[in-house]
RNA sequence: GCGGCCAUAGUUUAGCGGCAAAACUGCAGGUUGUGGUCCUGCUGUCAGCGGUUCGACUCCGCUUGGUCGCCCCA
């Protein structure tokens, strides 16, 4: 027996039955976005590696260890010819690539700010864990040459109201926090170095290795004995220069009039390296994976810089696709119902199979989501098919019919049936479908 | 990258060192052209590779995959 080829380590099919969510989810972003103003962007599925070493930053796992390169597949063994060519990987993440295509179409040039939106696949080389997938669906905005902190506001509201939309409204959790601008952020890692400098043996060992990666990630530990450490801290809002201050506290101040509630957790980091000022994560509380945030974000004032551009303020999110749904389906929240085909058609016998996939393309012109019943002969079969699929009305169609050219309309509620005309098909369904 | 648990039909699960099962699903039928319930039948399985053994789905090892925790992250 041939052995089974299995899909890759931490990547899943989206079969049939789960498509309805994806629907659900994907409809309610594009409306939400639409709303908001945004329009939609897609980049490549890779870049050059480049472009995410500079944004995401050397040093962090994303770009260190999460990473797939992309290589022409012949050239596997063409060892010699690929060194001179530009390393490349599949994307990660959208903000790189969105930003690098910001200045390279000289969207600069645009009415500012520049509002986009995307949704699609991201790759990343990790262990596959619950709402952890190799290939991950994300959605996301950008505001592209706004500072103002109520445009932070408004990217948090449409969040807010996205997740609000799908059902989630109930026990979403905001946690926010302001990591101030690349000065405040050297002001704030030599604090942070002198102060944990003392504490060093009292710390785990991750925390050690952050001390000399990341000393800022040393916020983010989980140990008890870190927490105690890291709860007499220097806070890092306390550290803020004025502008910093004064831009997190006006964020604060638009999320307080517009109602959302929020935490200010001066702890909260983020791994990556563009992030600059206010930084968000949401989570949703009756998640089983409490601790995995389903949308977060940030600004990234530095980052168009970085690619090129002039200097330009931008802020932004990602929501994690597949973590949305789990919880979609584990709070077995109400998803609308699928529409479904107006008429089934059955058919007996040879030649009226025929007429019948005639008849329903004649049906679909007239305005009629009409549906053949394929690869089942009785009449009995495609009923009970018909009746599976949810049909609410069969057209029955054998070998008198085709003779009389007349058609039995069957309503599968009440199980009553009548024979209407081929012709006056149209205008009979017209108004027995009417309501 | 590290550690724990796990792997039997499409799905959910029984089971034993010596015959591999159930339920659901799927397919067909229950006379001549009528679905949902019901009845009958059929298809289909021990993740892969090694080892121990007279004999392995069962015990052991490796690989692959899943799951949970760590790291990190949407």
């Amino acid at each position: 027996m041939k052995k089974n080829i299995q899909s890759p380590r931490g990547t899943r099919d989206i079969l049939p039955e789960e498509q309805k969510y994806w629907r659900y989810l994907t409809k309610n972003i594009q409306k939400n976005m639409d709303i908001f103003g945004c329009q939609r962007i897609e980049t490549p599925i890779y870049e050059y590696a480049e472009t995410y070493t500079r944004a995401i930053g050397k040093g962090t796992d994303i770009i260190d260890k999460e990473m797939f390169e992309v290589r022409r597949f012949s050239s596997i063994t063409d060892t010699i010819a690929e060194e001179d060519a530009k390393t490349m990987v599949l994307r990660p993440e959208y903000t790189a690539g969105i930003v690098r295509a910001y200045v390279q179409n000289g969207m600069m040039n645009l009415p500012q700010p520049v509002k986009l939106w995307y949704s699609g696949p991201a790759f990343r080389y990790e262990r596959p864990q619950a709402g952890r997938y190799r290939i991950h669906n994300q959605f996301g905005v950008e505001i592209i040459g706004d500072s103002d902190p109520i445009v932070d506001a408004s990217i948090i509201l449409l969040a807010f109201q996205t997740l609000s939309d799908i059902g989630l409204r109930d026990a979403l959790k905001l946690e926010i926090n302001s990591i101030g601008c690349p000065n405040c952020r050297a002001k704030m890692k030599k604090k942070i170095v002198e102060y944990f400098q003392g504490f060093l043996e009292d710390l785990c060992n991750d925390c050690n290795r952050r001390f000399v990666e990341n000393p800022l990630r040393i916020f983010d530990c989980k140990e008890s004995k870190c927490q105690k450490i890291i709860d007499s801290a220097p806070q890092l809002i306390d550290t803020l220069c004025d502008a910093c201050k004064s831009h997190f506290k006006e964020v604060l101040e638009n999320l307080d009039g517009l109602g959302i509630p929020y935490n200010l957790n001066p702890r909260l980091v983020r791994g990556l390296d563009y992030y600059s000022r206010t930084v968000f994560e949401i989570y949703y509380e009756k998640n089983q994976n409490e601790n995995l945030a389903i949308l977060a974000g940030g600004r990234y004032d530095g980052l168009i810089e970085l690619f090129g551009g002039t200097p330009t303020p931008a802020v932004g999110w990602a929501g994690g696709m597949e973590r949305i749904i789990n919880i979609l389906k584990s709070q077995e929240i109400e998803i609308p119902a699928e529409a479904m085909a107006d008429v089934c058609l059955i058919h007996v016998g040879d030649k009226a199979k025929k007429l019948s996939l005639m008849l329903s393309a004649k049906l679909t012109n007239a305005g009629f989501k009409a549906t053949n019943i394929l690869g089942k002969e009785s009449l009995k079969a495609q009923l009970r098919a018909a009746n599976k699929m949810g049909a609410k009305t069969c057209l029955i169609l054998g070998q008198r019919e085709s003779i009389d050219k007349t058609v039995i309309f069957k309503d599968m509620d009440s199980g009553t049936q009548e024979t209407v005309a081929q012709e006056k098909l149209v205008e009979f369904l017209q108004k027995r479908l009417a309501k």
